[in-house]
DNA sequence: TAATAAATCAACACGGTGTTCGATTTTTTT
DNA sequence: AAAAAAATCGAACACCGTGTTGATTTATTA
């Protein structure tokens, strides 16, 4: 066959599409297996064939994004090297701009906010490794708190900067993380 | 009737401590209002009388918890005067201990993680305002960029808090914040 | 005690679920 | 090009939760 795509890949996509396209205006709890089925013009049972419910539609989505996402992001992390906390911020910002229509999904209103939370938390043990590194003097519960304090704003600052319509340059979102996680309140003066 | 409680508070009383309890197990959207009948001891009738659907029953304990902790929250606040930003906090993490049993639902694994952010979005607009009278330079995008961080941080550190079973005190967490808030980075040397 | 409000019970049609069958189409193998 | 394997289809099935109804019983209020 010419067509490197299999059928099943196809089939997928087309769930996968339609899923999406139903999501841009219902929560994914009011979306039922019929409607997907009939947008993506497939049998009923071809969806059962490959998915066991709609929320597991989802979930094997996610996983393809977060392949993709980290995909994307390693080749940055490893060409910079050593990674050096606020070098790689700026890496992530212009990660999420390239992939900016998979996260739109992911942040928007009928999104589901944990997978981007899932995506962080398995960073987590890499950078909280590096704190240790720079700052050997403060203790675990020190290093613990700014993190999930640091991550956590650095996520609200790229939700807010996703919804908003991605107006701003990755760098200009780098840079006021950076400055802020860097000198606090400072960074208003 | 000796009982002040009406018959209709007892039934809702006993429909919210149904979703409370299987809520400590399962996500919201496999809840069925069967289930949460059979469990209050209630015909299925009667919670058709009250609400809509399970997520009906879920916005209506939510609106009365945000209530309450507004209620609870307020005293404090006015009390204090003039609210100067890093004071603030110590007071909302002494309320939310304080309302532990509550908050502890909506920030569980199965909770609704968007109540909490509403409640936060709730009182952007007087935080910002004290901003800005703090720091008359900072232009608006910064002080935007500074609360959404900021607050995104705050309440990264409660849920984690929250999760682990509040071990440390709320003057332990205030400080921690209010010191990361402050002084960035510098909190770990 | 009489009147009113609330909860009960049983029954109903409706719609989505998840599974099964054999038939049909497409892809891969030989 | 023919045969075998894999994927989709179409229809039917029992199942279960939904949301609503009307008549009845139980509690509250006046």
């Amino acid at each position: 066959m010419k067509n490197p795509e299999h059928r099943v890949q196809l089939t997928k996509r087309r769930l996968r599409d339609a899923l999406m396209t139903l999501l841009a205006d219902k929560p994914l709890r009011s979306i039922t297996v019929k409607e997907l089925c009939q947008i993506a013009n497939l049998n009923r049972g071809t969806f059962y064939a490959h998915y066991a419910d709609v929320y597991d539609l989802m979930n094997q989505i996610e996983a393809e994004m977060k392949a993709g996402f980290f995909a994307a992001l390693e080749p940055m992390l490893s060409a910079a090297g050593q990674l050096t906390p606020p070098k790689v911020t700026k890496k992530v910002f212009e990660c999420i701009e390239a992939n900016a229509d998979l996260c739109r999904v992911t942040i928007g209103p009928y999104g589901d906010k944990e997978f981007a939370r899932r995506l962080l938390r398995e960073s987590k043990s890499d950078i909280i490794q590096s704190y240790r590194l720079c700052f050997p003097n403060a203790d675990e519960w020190q290093i613990n708190a700014y993190y999930t304090f640091v991550s956590g704003g650095c996520f609200a600052l790229m939700e807010r900067w996703i919804r908003e319509g991605m107006v701003e340059s990755p760098e200009t979102l780098a840079n006021a993380a950076e400055r802020i996680m860097e000198c606090g309140v400072a960074f208003l003066q």
